[in-house]
DNA sequence: TTATATATTGAGACCCATTATCAATATCAA
DNA sequence: TTGATATTGATAATGGGTCTCAATATATAA
């Protein structure tokens, strides 16, 4: 085990939550952690599901009226490339989702009412691996949307 | 053999082509058949791939210099509901891939020089199918991306 | 602690793909 | 040919997202 070892070890340990992760992130890439950053942090691990930049930025209003809309993309781009959060298109609306020590999942839409479903088929993440060793791929992420009819809509 | 089912195999015979549906298509709908959409289609046909509205703006405009981007997205909406057409947003750039009569595929997307390759994998496809399945989703679309580095970029 | 370099912020201007508006024109069935 | 109505292109409007910039906050070294 070497030094660098060590450190991982270390880092590790500490990583249990999503907030260590991001100050970590923050550290690693010369950023800085301001009251805005941990608080769009907090506030949006404090929702469910599939969040738009509109439902975040009302719901930090309260605890901060004086956030500007611009620090709320900055810091969801952030989180994102920490690792923390992941961005969806669905029916052409942006949402985002919490990613870090949740499973991974793909998404059902219904086209008409825009329920979503959650589902996850190891197979399928399986052949997807497949498919990208046979062309060489490095596969990083993916995306996958079953869109259609839900049972209610469908009657 | 119904009178309908009558109808339904004349209209088959009839619908060996782009044009066949898109006219059938505006017909069933009390639309009406211009010679901008005609002009639309043809040239869309004539391209390859991945085509985007400043492309096919590009191409028609020798051959119609007063056509408008207006009527452009009117029509590659129509003939997306004519299901002629789909459209894609790999790495936030719309583009529109001819549908009909043309193997069903998803992509790779490399992250990096934006290179795609089309693949289809019979099983994943079985798989979709059996997840709407469980949930009772009438499954109509779907889309699966996988993202990541392709072989040069990998390297 | 203080000083310094530099990262961050919020306001608002800006961008740009797409859509809405509207008056003139084209289509099509009668 | 007519008349109802669908379509068109120019252009204005929309809206999510980004950029700019001067003021401020943070981190680090002394
Ligand atoms: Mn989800
Ligand atoms: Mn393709
Ligand atoms: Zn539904
Ligand atoms: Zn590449």
């Amino acid at each position: 085990m070497q030094s660098n070892d060590y450190e991982n070890c270390f880092q590790i340990i500490n990583m249990n939550n999503e907030l260590d992760i991001f100050v970590d992130y923050l550290k690693q890439h010369n950023l800085r952690c301001t009251p805005q950053r941990n608080l769009i942090l907090k506030i949006f691990l404090e929702m469910e599901g599939h969040v738009t930049v509109e439902d975040l930025h009302k719901k930090i209003r309260p605890e901060d009226p004086t956030i500007g809309i611009a620090t709320l993309y900055r810091t969801m781009k952030l989180l994102i490339d920490a690792g923390l959060v992941e961005m969806h298109n669905f029916n052409d609306k942006t949402t985002y989702e919490r990613l870090y020590m949740v499973k991974h999942h793909d998404h059902l839409i219904c086209q008409i009412c825009n329920k979503t479903v959650e589902f996850e088929h190891p197979l399928i993440e399986k052949y997807q691996q497949e498919v990208c060793d046979q062309h060489e791929f490095d596969l990083k992420s993916h995306r996958m949307e079953l869109i259609g009819f839900c049972n209610e809509c469908k009657k």
